[in-house]
DNA sequence: CCCACGACTTACCGATTGGCAAGCCCATAC
DNA sequence: GTATGGGCTTGCCAATCGGTAAGTCGTGGG
């Protein structure tokens, strides 16, 4: 079913996202097949190559979050928030890829073409201006409650292992899904009034 | 004023906090100092030792944040939570790293000795029962709440560096002290009723 | 004067890294 | 039959890795 080359991409996301750039070798990609270094630059000049591969299906599957699965659909800031906490959820490895490059590249990951981090949470902005209660707000104060939102859920999949060594596997499942609840209804309510307590 | 080994440990934060464990090669560590890989070992005696080292001082730091600095003081989870944001943003190493432990050896990071996690998130959720509004929901809300704000407070530090590229530094030093008002604000308002919209 | 010691360097080691060159195997096309 | 080409391997390379062993240099104490 998969191509060849298809089978080092999610071995190299599966090993990239556990380990980082540099924690990989090529051998331990091949290896993860029962093949040979080389067999992996064959398909990928080089190991940069293969990452920015592995980098692109990230980004496409992010794309599919921002963009409206029929053509008459409107997304809407809630829409976008749970899509994006399923996504990250069902998918954790890209979550943690992304918190990598995050780390790792911080000014790549910005501008970079193939990494559209910047249209993404353009996207992201332009939808909080047409949500209902948050269009009196000025545009940092959304972004920064937006931001909240992000943030909480690309985090909460980034120590999701590490939670569930501390409170066991069951228990973070628990916190998942009320994680998912408490996210989308505190989501309706406007970004506050800023008052220092 | 800095001791050689503290010399040794400051130039290893920043590099590790940059670059993670393999990333950072012995040689780049001495190279910032201008002297020569073998120093290094002379005061650490594995590259591991080095590393643990460092992250000794994030814990003693992150320690801080939630010990009382004075002893009639009592910790309540507004304090915590500002006291956590402001050492976050000041000490972005010390973010960057812990960020990098959570992905890199999740289950380390949730048992090891030297690196109380456990404990940290355990007298975090205590304060969260103390707090008025809070007290009537379950343990399992109250920690998904608290973790949302460490969560976003966390995920902007490892972020920032990316954001500022994205936003321009200026705009990014706006949304961190907006970021720092909403989180204090709308850590008093109580969590939700999960009521899925 | 010499000894001791902390701080650091030079020399070297085996193992591993990313990458190049060439060849092998096997299916399909002609 | 033979040719083609994709997929993979063996063989090799310089560079770099973490780490050991031995030596150097300066400083302060007796």
């Amino acid at each position: 079913m998969a191509s060849p080359k298809q089978k080092f991409l999610n071995a190299a996301l599966t090993l990239f996202a556990e380990r980082g750039f540099y924690g990989v070798s090529l051998s331990d990609v091949a290896t993860e097949l029962g093949l040979t270094k080389q067999s992996v630059l064959y398909h990928f000049k080089t190991k940069e190559a293969l990452y920015r591969a592995v980098l692109e299906g990230v980004t496409a599957r992010l794309d599919a979050v921002v963009s409206p699965a029929r053509p008459d659909e409107t997304l809407t800031l809630p829409l976008f928030l749970e899509r994006l906490c399923v996504a990250m959820q069902t998918n954790q490895q890209d979550a943690r890829l992304i918190a990598r490059e995050l780390l790792d590249n911080p000014s790549r990951a910005a501008t970079s073409r193939i990494w559209y981090l910047r249209e993404f949470l353009d996207r992201a902005v332009a939808l909080t201006a047409d949500h209902p209660g948050w269009s009196d707000r000025t545009e940092a104060e959304r972004t920064v409650a937006l931001y909240q939102r992000i943030g909480a859920i690309n985090y909460f999949a980034i120590s999701g292992p590490t939670l569930g060594a501390i409170w066991g596997e069951g228990r973070v499942a628990d916190m998942q899904s009320n994680f998912l609840r408490m996210l989308l209804d505190f989501d309706t309510t406007p970004p506050s009034q800023c008052s220092l307590r």
